[in-house]
DNA sequence: ACTCTATGCCAACAGGCGTTGACCTCTGCT
DNA sequence: AGCAGAGGTCAACGCCTGTTGGCATAGAGT
């Protein structure tokens, strides 16, 4: 699979989708306003991925890019993880476009699911006292960080909004560090 | 405003709408399927409730039903908050109508809104330390609670999903009361 | 008994949607 | 130069949506 002449064009139908994705959620967003955006004919869109389910497919693609926790220092997991979740998000729309979608439809819903279970379940199996508590402790950590982020980014609840990142890791980091760690 | 001949109907719409606002999400729920599942025509609910807006707005009031936290042991407020909002979503799905939309429809996300910053913030600030703080402790404790309600109800995260009630009260009341009561 | 209004159904409209297929046009290869 | 194929446009289809207006009917108030 070399470089494509039409590789331009399916980014920009990708950075509209994400675009409208995340400002719309997923019914909402239409192939012709994505289209648009992108300055090109809706039946592109439909060449190039098929159909809606599969541009939201190839435009939530979503990797929560953990660090390897392993090399932190046991008492600051949970502020590491608390700052790399927000770090991750401000700057990037697509979280926020999995989110919306994932409240309607089953197939986001899916994949948020995997997501959070596979990366971050992988990344929790490491420093947890006992491996067999991991998923359930990945849970309560997913539990707490997307609140933040529904809160945050979705529902705008403004004293969410406006904390600084610092009070939100100095308020949150303790409670992921709890569920990480706290004995059962 | 007595009693009408057609309250059993517009009760049987209002019982339809939740249920599939609460399955589907505003966009997915359509009107016609709402008016099938009451046995009425669609027109009905136009006549009733003006529009699809409308009719959301009616089956959307939500009342967390809070008790007055000053009654409480201030080393219990943690447990009492979190059992009570279990309870109170384990048995009604407007919550989970009410969160689905409020994921792409402002005025759902609106409501939501007022709905936590009012009648939580006040109950919060019964019990804070600092009045000033109130609405930053309340928007904390919201995060923590509609995380859980996003991953245990709408994304169906396994483990959270799992999880004995008992159990999701003994790992979130530490950090509901902190977020209540900790020094800042 | 006779209204008159509330209740209910039916049929249709206009608009927007995802999706399709026919049709040009440019580019790279031989 | 000539060709094949990819990139891109255009117009349309079929479907479903919220919404509307007309028409039957039953039941309460007098």
């Amino acid at each position: 699979m070399t470089a494509r002449r039409s590789d331009a064009t399916r980014a920009a139908i990708l950075t509209a989708a994400r675009q409208r994705f995340a400002a719309d959620g997923y019914e909402r967003a239409t192939i012709r306003a994505i289209a648009a955006d992108a300055r090109i004919d809706p039946s592109m869109v439909m060449r190039y991925y098929g159909s809606k389910e599969g541009l939201f497919a190839a435009a939530a693609e979503f990797d929560l890019r953990l660090p390897d926790l392993t090399d932190q220092p046991t008492d600051q997991l949970g502020e590491v993880l608390v700052r790399h979740f927000l770090d991750r998000w401000e700057g990037d729309g697509t979280l926020v476009a999995l989110l919306r979608t994932a409240a309607t439809n089953q197939g986001a819903a899916d994949r948020m699911r995997a997501v959070f279970t596979d990366q971050l379940g992988a990344a929790v199996a490491a420093v947890v006292p006992d491996p067999a508590e991991a998923p359930r402790r990945a849970g309560l950590v997913a539990s707490q960080m997307l609140g933040l982020a529904l809160t945050r980014y979705v529902l705008r609840l403004a004293p969410v909004v406006d904390m600084p990142l610092a009070d939100l890791v100095t308020w949150l980091a303790p409670t992921v560090h709890r569920y990480l760690r706290a004995p059962t």
